[in-house]
DNA sequence: ATATGGCCCTGGTTGC
DNA sequence: TGCAACCAGGGCCATA
């Protein structure tokens, strides 16, 4: 399942390949599940419009986009206004570099977004047009660049949004950001709650970002046992859980994310975080520190991975 | 306010 | 061997 270190990849993945590119069409299924804005409403909003950059906020893929071209025949890598924009605060400015080599930056304010969410079983990929749709494809956007950008969500459990930033303020995951939040504000977060801390870690009010895979391994790098309430850690044990959950997302995002389930990055290309996962699906294997078989229990509903004796 | 549990989905695994 | 039941699980919502 995608989590940070897998979004992450997507998001770079996409941004590289089409970054300046420009939606002609765009195309989606009939189901009603996967779409938090309604399919016709979600073309008319995409088509015409240049994609200046993507990036992740938690689980979530953003692509900024800027305003429809006056002129269809615009050039594809046109980049919106010259000259820097005075808004610097303003979190829907994006540094778009210049598409010709040696003439500086641009910056382009995105007018609108489109936001996904992959779920379980989302890819978003990058295609050449006349390679074969997957089954349960759910959208596929025509670049002018004759390439297309595909959703396919087998489970369905993705959502894909449209918004407008002229009538709404732009995408912001609800938690804080697991790689950049300050000691003491993760520390905070955790205080007085009563549930485990697998579960506060799942949290996406508290967290955004991590989920399963990045919990179990977390824990086990922090040495704490994840049904163990997060209101009883100590700020010892939350200071190595930081740092531990940061090691092992930027480890995962060094690999290209774990390829467990389907997961593959915006080229298809499988990740190889899955073969440094210390618990994570390892039940009843030797633990890769002192060999005591890894367990596997239910907390909050979730399986969950953990070594009895490295974690207490 | 905070925490818990059911629901949505389909493909892969398990069990008879 | 074949088919059906079962299970995974992120986020959202209703409920305690």
């Amino acid at each position: 399942m995608p989590e940070l270190p897998e979004v992450e990849t997507i998001a770079r993945g996409v941004h590289e390949r089409i970054r300046g590119d420009r939606i002609v069409q765009a195309w989606f299924s009939s189901y009603p599940q996967p779409f938090k804005t309604p399919p016709t409403q979600q073309a008319a909003g995409l088509e015409g419009r240049t994609v200046l950059g993507v990036h992740r906020e938690g689980k979530h893929i953003v692509l900024e986009l800027g305003g429809v071209a006056a002129h269809p025949s615009q050039n594809a890598r046109w980049m919106g206004h010259a000259g820097s924009h005075p808004n610097h605060k303003n979190k829907n400015v994006v540094r778009v570099g210049h598409p010709d080599p040696g003439v500086g930056e641009n910056e382009s304010k995105a007018e609108a977004q489109w936001i996904v969410h992959l779920g379980m079983t989302g890819r978003l990929l990058v295609t050449a047009p006349d390679v074969p749709a997957a089954a349960h494809t759910h959208a596929r956007l025509s670049l002018v660049s004759g390439r297309e950008l595909r959703f396919v969500d087998p489970r369905r459990f993705g959502r894909l949004e449209f918004r407008d930033l002229s009538g709404s303020a732009g995408f912001e995951a609800s938690g804080a950001e697991p790689l950049t939040i300050a000691a003491d504000k993760f520390v905070a977060l955790f205080r007085r709650r009563k549930l485990s801390i697998k579960a506060a870690l799942l949290n996406q009010t508290l967290l955004a970002g991590v989920g399963n895979i990045y919990a179990d391994e977390s824990l086990f790098r922090a040495g704490i046992r994840p049904g163990k309430g997060a209101g009883r850690l100590t700020r010892v044990e939350l200071e190595r859980l930081r740092l531990s959950l940061c090691e092992v997302l930027r480890h995962a995002i060094r690999l290209g994310g774990s390829s467990v389930s389907d997961y593959v990055d915006a080229d298809g290309v499988r990740g190889f975080f899955q073969l440094e996962h210390c618990v994570y699906q390892r039940t009843g294997l030797p633990c890769r520190r002192c060999e005591t078989p890894i367990r596997r229990i239910l907390v909050a509903g979730r399986g969950t991975h953990y070594c009895p004796k490295c974690q207490r």
